[in-house]
DNA sequence: TCAAAAACATGACATTTATCATATTTTTTG
DNA sequence: CAAAAAATATGATAAATGTCATGTTTTTGA
């Protein structure tokens, strides 16, 4: 209808995004299937994939940018739960699950990213038993990831998780090769805070004054880091 | 060898924790299988399932008592990620992830505990597609549970979170019928704290003056529930 | 490009919660 | 049963962090 859609034409074929999702060993008519049927938009920062408690009607698979996902708190600020790249899923855990979406998911990068509806996706799930077992193994595995963050939360300070918070960052999002120590993400001050869960100001301050103790540089939005072995020092014991 | 063993003798068949168990659906076949290879094992409380950091070589089916299921902190105190009851499974993320344990699993009150090895469970896996799909969905609903617990954690305050677990608590281990409202489990100060994630001493206060306002009472170790609204309400909105 | 909005930064202060000390009660065990 | 150990309880205090206020810088969008 309207003369110029987000629309973009992507072939999963092709998807160089593929290789590092869980998409990396179907076989060429799954794959045809997959591209035949999904959709393919391309999204501006803020904009929303999906709410939380919604009911999810298929997944999203990414093949450009980065998207928070994360839960509205009854304060009203969000915890940030993970930051999703090209190659992940999203939306599938609440899918298989058959629940509501728990959390929501906005765009924090430009973003190209395919829909898949859900019937596609249960149905590649039912005929490729190596397939679903390797999203078991994911799920599996995310959920000991997440007990581990918990526990962190629980247990370690603002400032010892806001270290963590930076190197895991590094080692996740962190360029390749030259300038391989600085954390490749728009993140603003306040999604950082959202992922350490703190407030926006503590998150600001522990910034500078890691800056102070050169362990890390602040160009712009960009953190470097300066200085692992302090981080790791900072992160793993109490202050 | 040994002239007494602690060793049990339970029928997956007359189980009766299994219909509240992953294991409900399977046929007379499966259970039978099961049966024949497990090894049912009674527990005296503080005796050791499995520690985090080893290798699992099968799943833990519990038939009777109470598991807390635990990670260890930097600073040497327990996170408590959740209790299992009858009819919990144990272990299967780790061994389905293919990882070590990331957490340890210790009695706290006295149990029955059947163990099956690895490759019956996993043999039951590949053979029983809807089951596979049961545990598939399970998994999933539990991480969904774990990002709620982190979030809570990450933006409530302890009184809040305190508040919200004697709630929870009542719900999941609440008595049948008459008593309903009492807390059956023998969980310590300090096990409280550790589900809670806070110092022991803050728990105790916070207990006692949730006790002067009426809204629980205090036999022993047990917490009777007495006005659930309360409660709700300080474990709603900042205190 | 410029104005408006958003993000970032810093100070002052209040509050929550952890920590340490110590006393009392309950439970365990020889 | 008595002694020892563990758990519970309470007070005093300090440290970490949240909140509110306000100013500056950066980004956005007309």
């Amino acid at each position: 209808m309207s003369p110029k859609t987000n629309q973009v034409n992507i072939n999963c074929l092709n998807c160089q995004s593929r290789q590092d999702s869980h998409f990396a060993e179907l076989n060429e008519g799954e794959l045809n299937t997959l591209s035949s049927h999904k959709s393919c938009v391309s999204y501006k920062k803020g904009q929303t994939l999906f709410y939380e408690g919604t009911r999810p009607m298929g997944i999203f698979c990414i093949n450009q940018g980065k998207v928070k996902v994360f839960k509205m708190g009854s304060n009203g600020r969000e915890q940030i739960l993970f930051i999703a790249q090209p190659g992940d899923f999203l939306g599938y855990r609440a899918m298989l699950s058959e629940e509501f979406y728990g959390a929501s998911a906005t765009v924090i990068e430009p973003a190209a990213i395919c829909f898949i509806p859900k019937s596609d996706f249960v149905s590649i799930l039912n005929n490729n038993p190596v397939f679903f077992k390797k999203l078991m193994k994911a799920v599996c595995h995310e959920l000991g990831v997440m007990e581990e963050k918990l526990t962190q939360i629980a247990q370690k300070s603002v400032r010892e998780r806001l270290a963590s918070t930076i190197l895991m960052l590094k080692e996740t999002y962190g360029m390749e090769g030259e300038g391989s120590d600085v954390i490749d993400i728009a993140l603003s001050r306040e999604d950082l805070a959202n992922i350490v869960g703190t407030a926006t100001e503590t998150v600001i301050r522990l910034l500078s004054e890691f800056k102070s103790d050169g362990m890390i540089g602040l160009e712009r939005k960009r953190i470097k880091v300066l200085d692992v072995n302090s981080l790791a020092h900072e992160a793993d014991f109490y202050a």
